[in-house]
DNA sequence: AACACGTACAACCGCACTCAG
DNA sequence: GCTGAGTGCGGTTGTACGTGT
């Protein structure tokens, strides 16, 4: 916590490291006699700091020390960004909602604060898009019971660069999708809470746990410690939560379902992406991308009245895309103040870009971003808040497509795609088809990525035309591809047909080998699925696409988070889910893997 | 106004884990 | 298999702020 008067000393100094160094009245040595500082972060410390994450991306701390003179130690990089100038965090008080998940899940989880931040982000998520109503239920049993697909995991198990807030919904038998990424409360937030919560129940003679938490702690963690994947363990220790009457609101399915769209959303599509654009203004833009343009709409359901309230009510905090059925306009909702100029609906149909996704493109990017020193930003965080529609606005700045490894712009994909209709199909499938693709034609040298050609009206999954560069990466996801599916759509990430170049962005240094989950019952049709998980754009790109331009880049370092969870390994130890193989999803669709029954490869062990 | 105390939060520290070489 | 770098997590500490006396 900065205050004011620290603040205002802090923005006196000029932002140069040689201020901070001297400012480091705080400082330690470190190897090579390198002083350096602690203590709270300065606002040209978090500049510095923010800079070099938008241009080299997350993870790597100690290089940050490195690339940029900043006096801090890797480790203390990183919980700066990961507490504090993250987008997408939530901050401000705890809701009586996210206390009492807290509660319960410290009753189950004990000090497992990073895994309970995930658990509480995605109640946020639940409370903003009212598409998972959690109602305090068990997730686990919520995600099985209602066929959900899950790609999650205790953060604990989560692969390297993989951000912890990333979640991957897929609702099956709908065309409905949700990746988001948490507008999470962090670990640190959440234990602050508790050891703050605890002294002031000690202090005052109360029980730690109120009345409702039946559960024994103790016994609780006990099989929280033996189960090796609580979060989505077969058999909850509290499965008396499987009573509870949770629910998606079918109405939000239905809703898409009736018009054969699919919905994603995403808060934030890469931390690195909104991260590298807090440079730019604060203005509502569109963006041009090839012979598209993106535009950002202010109130998607008004232009698009199948879009739950609950949903759009949201999109203050996420960002949504809504994949049009074919023969409809592919439309972006971006979680961001939206322009619903009708000027920029002719855009509309060509995707949309996710404000602050580095899926930069060869045309214009819009980048929204805020700018330092030039917005209301609350310091010394740059987090977002549920209420704060100005986090991320769109902007009117164009971005020069560099890719985390500072690739040049040139160094574009291209791709081609022939029109994908979602109808019938989920995006998930047309993922798993995508990879499949990918697989298939990777062998094309000059370039990176593929376009589906998806047709989901005859579930066909030819037609695809991938171009693929020649890359190791590919050619890893490609024989690592799996099967992430169900018999059912689950997620629709095609285009349309307007948008007959559906592209996906990769980068191609970033790409990682595809990690796919497996449904029996993909299995047992005998398709051939394969989604490329290394390349995030099958479930997020693709729907920031760029479809007039054949050549696109990707930026995305949540791709890169895709492709981490996904990991390179998965195919290879998966090992399908036998018909009949007893499931926490019992009634349910063994396709709705749970971390403990997801392939191995998904279970960071 | 000054002080003490409690609260909230940022940041640091130590340990453990993962992974590449 | 070993080792070191990088990273994540939980515990702890430091500090600013609010409030009551």
């Amino acid at each position: 916590m900065q205050t004011e008067s620290e603040e205002t000393r802090i923005q006196e100094k000029p932002i140069d490291l040689t201020s901070i160094e001297e400012g480091s009245s705080l400082s330690s040595l470190s190897g090579g006699n390198r002083v350096l500082k602690k203590g709270p972060w300065t606002v040209p410390e978090d500049a510095i700091l923010l800079n070099y994450v938008k241009k080299h991306g997350e993870g790597n701390w100690n290089a940050v020390q490195k690339h940029t003179g900043l006096s801090r130690c890797g480790k203390s990089c990183r919980l700066r960004w990961a507490n504090h100038l993250r987008p997408n965090l939530k901050k401000g008080s705890f809701t009586p909602e996210e206390e009492q998940l807290i509660i319960e899940l410290h009753a189950k989880m004990g000090n497992k604060w990073a895994r309970m931040a995930a658990l509480v982000s995605l109640q946020i998520l639940s409370d903003i898009t009212g598409f998972v109503d959690l109602d305090n239920d068990d997730i686990d049993d919520i995600i099985a019971r209602h066929n959900l697909i899950v790609l999650t995991a205790p953060s604990s198990r989560l692969p390297r660069k993989f951000s912890n807030e990333l979640y991957f919904f897929a609702k099956k038998s709908t065309n409905m999708g949700l990746v988001v990424q948490m507008p999470g409360r962090t670990d640190n937030e959440i234990k602050n809470y508790w050891n703050t919560r605890i002294k002031r129940r000690q202090r005052a003679g109360l029980p730690l746990y109120p009345s409702n938490i039946c559960y024994p702690v103790s016994e609780e963690n006990q099989q929280y410690k033996n189960s090796s994947e609580y979060m989505l363990s077969d058999k909850q220790p509290n499965d008396h939560f499987q009573g509870s009457n949770f629910e998606i609101p079918d109405t939000v399915l239905n809703n898409f379902n009736a018009t054969h769209g699919s919905l994603y959303s995403a808060s934030s599509f890469s931390d690195v992406n909104v991260n590298s654009l807090l440079s730019q203004s604060f203005e509502p833009q569109s963006s041009t991308i090839g012979n598209s343009t993106l535009s950002y709409m202010k109130h998607s359901e008004k232009l698009y009245p199948t879009i739950p309230s609950s949903i759009s009510d949201g999109l203050s905090t996420f960002a949504y895309m809504v994949v049009e059925p074919r023969g409809k306009q592919l439309t972006s909702i971006l979680g961001y103040p939206c322009d619903p100029d009708p000027r920029k609906k002719n855009l509309q149909h060509c995707g949309g870009a996710i404000p602050g996704s580095r899926a930069l493109l060869n045309g214009v990017f819009s980048a929204p971003g805020p700018i330092l020193g030039t917005s209301d930003l609350e310091l010394p965080s740059f987090q977002c808040t549920e209420t704060e529609d100005s986090c991320w606005p769109p902007c009117s700045s164009t971005l020069e497509a560099t890719d985390v490894l500072g690739n040049s712009p040139s160094e574009t994909i291209s791709l081609q795609s022939d029109c994908v209709s979602p109808r019938q199909s989920g995006l998930l499938e047309a993922l798993v088809h995508e990879a499949q693709t990918i697989s298939n034609t990777k062998k094309e040298p000059s370039i990176i990525n593929n376009v589906d050609a998806y047709d989901l009206e005859s579930e066909s999954v030819n037609e695809t035309k991938l171009e693929s560069q020649s890359n190791p990466s590919i050619s890893s996801l490609s024989r690592s591809a799996g099967v992430f599916s169900s018999s059912t759509s689950l997620i629709s990430c095609g285009s349309v047909d307007e948008c007959p170049h559906s592209n996906i962005f990769s980068n191609s240094n970033n790409m990682m080998a595809t990690k796919i989950f497996s449904s029996h019952k993909v299995q047992e049709r005998g398709t051939s699925f394969s989604v490329d998980f290394s390349r995030p754009g099958s479930l997020l790109g693709s729907v920031w696409l760029e479809y007039d331009s054949c050549r696109v880049r990707e930026y995305s370092v949540l791709n890169d988070s895709f492709a981490t969870l996904l990991g390179q390994d998965l195919c290879s130890n998966f090992k399908p889910v036998p018909v009949g193989t007893p499931s926490l999803t019992q009634g349910v669709g063994l396709d709705a893997y749970l971390w403990n029954k997801m392939p191995h490869a998904c279970q960071m062990p």
